[in-house]
DNA sequence: GACATGACGGCAG
DNA sequence: CCTGCCGCCATGT
């Protein structure tokens, strides 16, 4: 079942910590498929129906939140954001280096 | 079973 | 520095 894959996704990005972001290409080198960044972006697509996943935490290695207009609202994502004293200037997250939680690096679980 | 698509990323020009 | 193309893998038609 292919849908493990998704299973996850939405494992590492549950467990990004609040006020943290990462990127597409961070959670599918953390899963193994690095290079395959637009599967996480796809199985974010399908976590849009899951609202315990903060997929608004989830941006493309520039920092651009690429994925607001899957949310409700385009600002959703941002408002999202702003909530968890994340700046987000023209679609693209302030400071966003030093808010990248990196899985690989900062989670050391092996498997769950 | 094959073709087209997609919330990305890296490299070449 | 900016633009464009290819690669990766799963899903939908």
């Amino acid at each position: 079942m292919s849908k493990n894959f998704f299973e996850r996704v939405y494992e590492v990005a549950r467990q990004i910590p609040k006020g943290r972001i990462t990127t597409y290409g961070l959670i599918a080198n953390y899963l193994g498929s690095k290079g395959s960044a637009r599967m996480v972006g796809w199985a974010m697509n399908a976590s849009g129906r899951d609202e315990t996943i903060p997929a608004h935490r989830v941006v493309n290695r520039n920092g651009l939140l690429t994925g607001k207009a899957h949310f409700g609202d385009i600002y959703q994502m941002e408002q999202l954001l702003e909530a968890e004293n994340i700046i987000v200037k023209n679609n693209q997250i302030q400071n966003f280096e030093a808010l990248i939680w990196d899985p690989t690096k900062e989670l050391i679980s092996t498997k769950f």
